[in-house]
DNA sequence: AAATTTCACGTACAAATGTAAGTCATTGAT
DNA sequence: ATCAATGACTTACATTTGTACGTGAAATTT
């Protein structure tokens, strides 16, 4: 439905690198997941020429470096995933995700109140 | 870390399937996932079977019949799954994901009163 | 009982994915 | 100037995924 074909794991992670630096070269994202885990350099430029393909970034050449950066927001990205995930997973079904989430501790204390605060917002633009 | 290799989207489908009908057939399954879209009956098969040797499913003849059941709770799954995307698609941080289901208009009133419940449950464990 | 349908099971096969090596030009260091 | 490092770009390749066909046995229909 979007025409660009969906992200795969390993896609998805140089894409969001690729968020947090804005724009970056090949090895500037090497570097970045390179604090995380060990992966060569030459797949990293392979997965940011398939963003690139894929239509998810674009690049230009600076000098002789070619730089990239994201050509579509982080959140049409995440709306696109966790909706195919929702999908597949939950059966078009978003709550089982959310208590899932909410139940499971990943949340923090401190995130708990943000999530009140936007959950009686939506729930006051219900109401209007 | 679980021993188990993740699911791919496809057998994602199906498994929430066999999750649903408890235990099944392959053309129970089919036919349940026909309801959705046109699937060819060996796709079904080929992703049970895969279901199985990942170890997701288990299976027993049933007179001449192969009957598959889930091996992995659902929780389980999720859990794994939605902990992969979060890592990589949200570095970590469940936070961005929660705020996108929140606020991404995909929850109905009545899930969001649920969801208000829950946070507030939380909240009081959290106070305790 | 002959024909048809239903299954299990093995096999196939192109596309996508994860991962990387090789080549050649450029640039920074000795 | 020579050598090492850096980068772009090409090519490779095994595995996984999505999707399905073929075969032979069992069951059901006519």
């Amino acid at each position: 439905m979007t025409g660009r074909p969906g992200l795969s794991k390993g896609e998805m992670e140089v894409a969001r690198v690729l968020w947090e630096l804005g724009s970056a070269t090949v090895r500037e994202v090497h570097d970045k997941i390179s604090e995380q885990r060990e992966i060569d350099f030459s797949t990293v430029q392979t997965y940011l020429r398939r963003l690139e393909s894929k239509g998810y970034a674009k690049t230009k050449l600076q000098g002789r470096n070619r730089v990239y950066s994201a050509k579509v927001r982080p959140a049409t990205v995440i709306r696109e995933t966790v909706n195919d995930l929702v999908d597949r997973l939950f059966g078009g079904e978003a709550m089982p995700l959310m208590r899932h989430l909410v139940e499971d501790g990943q949340i923090s204390e401190s995130e708990i109140n943000q999530l009140k605060v936007l959950v009686d917002k939506l729930e006051e633009e219900g109401n209007a």
